[in-house]
RNA sequence: GCGCCUUUAGCUCAGCUGGAUAGAGCAUACGCCUUCUAAGCGUACGGUCAGAGGUUCGAAUCCUCUAAGGCGCGCCA
C-alpha cells in the first residue's frame, strides 16, 4: 500500500498512456505527472510541453484535445490553463476511500514494504564514558532514533547500536588523573561532573606540566596490558557513566539494541591486521601501518600507529566486518557527524579493497553540528551545554504552561515530561540533518508555531471533539449529506503520509516526517477554526471521522519522530 | 593547497525526481474566545532565491566558474 496518491497519479498515467498510443511510457507518464503547489490547479496536473515538442504542435492546443478524452469516476473535473491538464479528484468519493482505508489500518497506515524485512543496524548515540551527554549526542541519539522507527515502518529490521567510546586513550590521562587529585566519594556522588572536573583539570595542569601527557600515556598502556588497578577503575567510571546516561535514554524514551561499544572490538582488531597484510594491502609509511588509497583519491587510512598500537579506523573495520557476520545487515547506517565524512569514506575504501562487496551498504548519515557562538563546543575546555539540563529546563516549562492553561489535568508531571522532551527532540528534527544549529535555549524551548508541542497540542484538541462528541470509531456510518469540501485539504494531506515516510527513508531524512507532521496539523487547525466540529449537521459523522483520522496519522508520525502524544495538555 | 558541506524574507528554515503568481514559522502591527483546549486561527508587512555564465520550451532546483562561511585532510575519535 503507497497510498492513495499515488494511485490516481498511476490511474492518470494509464489512461494518458492509452490516448497517446504508448507515445510516453508509463515511467515517462508518472514521473512527469506533478502535484501543483496552488489548490486552484487541482489536485493532479500533466504539463503538455514534452508531447509539444515530439508532436510539434502547440502545447496548450494538446491540453486542450487531451483534456476531452480523460475521464474517470475518481476525478471530478478536468480543467486546462494553458499548456497544463489540472485534474480535480472527486472529493466525496476519494475521501471516503482515505477514511476507510484509515479506518481499517489503523496506525499501520503508511507502512512500507520497500525493506523486505532485511536488517539495519544503526550506529548511533555514542556518547564517550566519562564525558557528559552534550548537545551534539543529542544529535546522533535522536535523528538515529527517528530512523530506526522510519526505516521499521518502510519494512526492515532497525538494529540500534550504541558505539559507546569507552576506550581510548582519554582513559589513561582520566586514571592519571584520579590518582592524582581524585576523591571517590565525590565521584560516587555525581560521577559525569566530577569525572570532567578532573578531566578538564588534566589538560590544564598538562599545559605547564608536559609529563602529564605521558603519565596518561603510559596509565593507557597499562590500561591495555591488563593492569587491575587501571581495569578496575575503567569498569567503574563506565558503569557510572552508564547509570547517568540511561536517566536521559529513559526521559527520551531511546532505547538499544546492543551497547558494543569501542572497548568490545579490542580482541577483535589483530584479525583485521592479518587479513590486510594477508591481501597484501597494508604499507609502512613513517613507521605507521597504511592503507594507501591513491586509486580512489583518498589521503591513506591510518591502520596502526608507529608504537604498533591501533587506531579508531582499525576499530571500525573491526566492528563493521562483525556487524555484517553477526547481523547480515542489507544497510548498515551510521549516524555521526559531518566531520566525520572522510574517514567513513577511507572505511568504505579499505574494506572494498579488501573485497567486501557490501561495503557499499554502509551509508554515512552525516549531520551538522550544535553551535555555541558560531563555534564548535569542546568537551575540554568545559565548553558544553548538558542535555540534561536542557531537558530539565524544558519539562518545567511545560509545566508552567499546563498551570497556566490547563491547571485542572490530571498527569501534569506525565505531560510536562511529554511535552518538554517532545520540544527538544521535535527542534532537533524539524531541519534537514546537514544544517548546523546556532544552540538556542529560547529557540529549543518554544512551544508556538513549527514546534513539537504545537503539534502534540493539535493531537490533544482533536483527542478532545472524539471524547466531547462521545464518538467511537465502530459508529461511524457513512453518510451522504457531506461534500468533503472543508475537508478536503486535511484529506489530501493524509493521503501524502505514506509519501513522507517514503522520502524521509530513501534520504535518511526524519524532517520529511516532522515537516509533513507539521502541514498536517497546520491543515487540521484551520479547519478546526473554520468548522464547528460538534455542532448538529447531517456531515457530523463525516466530520468525526476525520478527526479521528487526524489523530491516527498526528500520533504514528509523532511516533516516528520519537515523540509521545498526550491526549489532553 | 586539496576535498566535503552550506548560502532563499530582519531571524530560523521549506521548496519532492527542473515546470504555472517562490512558501512556512519567529519577530513586528492589527483582529478573533457567552459554543469543540487562544500551546490556536486570520490579516498586513517582508524576497534582484550569494554573484556571473551555460544547458532547456521552462532553472531557487542541473553543469561550470567566482565570492562568503563551516568542517576535514597519518599516528585523537
Amino acid at each position: 500500500m503507497e497510498g492513495l496518491k499515488m494511485n490516481f497519479k498511476q490511474e492518470l498515467a494509464a489512461i494518458l498512456y492509452e490516448l497517446l498510443n504508448h507515445e510516453l511510457t508509463m515511467d515517462e507518464l508518472q514521473l512527469s505527472i506533478e502535484k501543483p503547489k496552488n489548490d486552484a490547479h487541482g489536485d493532479l496536473a500533466f504539463p503538455c510541453f514534452t508531447l509539444a515538442k515530439l508532436k510539434r504542435k502547440a502545447p496548450n492546443l494538446i491540453a486542450q484535445e487531451l483534456s476531452e478524452r480523460v475521464q474517470s469516476p475518481n476525478f471530478e473535473k478536468i480543467e486546462v490553463v494553458g499548456a497544463y491538464i489540472n485534474v480535480f479528484l472527486n472529493k466525496k468519493t476519494v475521501s471516503e476511500k482515505m477514511i476507510a482505508d484509515l479506518f481499517e489500518q489503523k496506525e499501520t497506515y503508511g507502512t512500507l514494504t520497500i525493506g523486505n524485512g532485511g536488517n539495519v543496524t544503526i550506529d548511533m548515540s555514542s556518547p564517550n564514558i566519562a564525558k557528559p551527554f552534550s548537545m551534539g549526542h543529542l544529535r546522533s541519539t535522536v535523528i538515529g532514533n527517528a530512523l530506526a522507527n522510519i526505516v521499521e515502518k518502510a519494512g526492515y529490521k532497525p538494529i540500534k547500536i550504541n558505539h559507546l567510546g569507552d576506550w581510548g586513550t582519554q582513559f589513561g590521562k582520566l586514571i592519571a588523573a584520579f590518582k592524582l587529585w581524585g576523591d571517590t566519594e565525590k565521584i560516587k556522588q555525581n560521577p559525569i561532573k566530577e569525572l570532567l572536573k578532573l578531566y578538564i583539570k588534566f589538560h590544564e595542569e598538562a599545559e605547564t606540566n608536559p609529563e602529564l601527557v605521558d603519565l596518561g600515556r603510559n596509565w593507557f598502556k597499562e590500561l591495555e596490558d591488563g593492569n587491575e588497578e587501571a581495569l578496575s577503575l575503567w569498569q567503574w567510571f563506565r558503569d557510572e557513566s552508564l547509570k547517568e546516561f540511561s536517566k536521559i535514554y529513559q526521559l527520551m524514551h531511546v532505547d538499544f539494541d546492543s551497547f558494543a561499544g569501542e572497548a568490545f572490538y579490542n580482541d577483535k582488531m589483530d584479525r583485521v591486521v592479518e587479513l590486510l597484510e594477508e591481501k597484501h594491502l597494508l604499507v609502512e609509511s613513517d613507521q605507521a601501518q597504511v592503507v594507501e588509497l591513491h586509486e580512489e583519491q583518498l589521503p591513506p587510512c591510518l591502520i596502526k600507529k608507529s608504537d604498533g598500537a591501533t587506531l579508531y579506523a582499525t576499530r571500525d573495520l573491526a566492528a563493521a566486518i562483525y556487524r555484517k557476520e553477526h547481523y547480515d545487515f542489507d544497510l548498515s547506517l551510521y549516524v555521526v557527524g559531518h566531520e566525520q565524512s572522510l574517514h567513513f569514506q577511507q572505511l568504505k575504501a579499505v574494506l572494498e579493497k579488501m573485497g567486501y562487496g557490501w561495503a557499499k551498504k554502509m551509508v554515512h548519515v552525516p549531520f551538522g553540528m550544535m553551535l555555541k557562538d558560531g563555534k564548535k563546543m569542546s568537551t575540554r575546555k568545559g565548553k558544553v551545554v548538558l542535555l540534561e539540563e536542557v531537558l530539565k529546563e524544558s519539562i518545567s516549562l511545560a509545566q508552567q504552561n499546563i498551570e497556566e492553561k490547563n491547571p485542572n489535568l490530571v498527569n501534569k508531571d506525565e505531560v510536562a515530561n511529554q511535552v518538554g522532551v517532545g520540544a527538544v527532540i521535535f527542534h532537533d528534527l524539524k531541519n534537514f540533518r546537514m544544517n548546523d544549529i546556532e544552540f538556542s535555549m529560547e529557540d529549543m524551548l518554544r512551544f508556538e508555531g513549527e514546534t513539537g508541542p504545537y503539534v502534540q497540542y493539535t493531537y490533544a484538541r482533536a483527542c478532545s471533539i472524539l471524547r466531547k462528541g462521545n464518538w467511537h470509531p465502530e459508529d461511524y456510518s457513512k453518510n451522504d449529506h457531506a461534500a468533503w469540501d472543508k475537508e478536503w485539504k486535511v484529506i489530501s494531506f493524509l493521503m501524502e503520509f505514506p509519501n513522507a515516510i517514503k522520502r524521509a527513508c530513501e534520504q535518511f531524512d526524519p524532517s520529511q516526517v516532522a515537516k509533513y507532521v507539521v502541514n498536517l496539523a497546520q491543515a487540521f487547525n484551520k479547519y478546526y477554526a473554520e468548522v464547528k466540529i460538534l455542532e448538529e449537521s447531517d456531515e457530523q459523522q463525516a466530520r468525526l471521522a476525520l478527526v479521528y483520522s487526524v489523530t491516527i496519522v498526528l500520533k504514528e508520525g509523532l511516533r516516528l519522530l520519537g515523540l509521545e502524544a498526550p491526549e489532553e495538555m
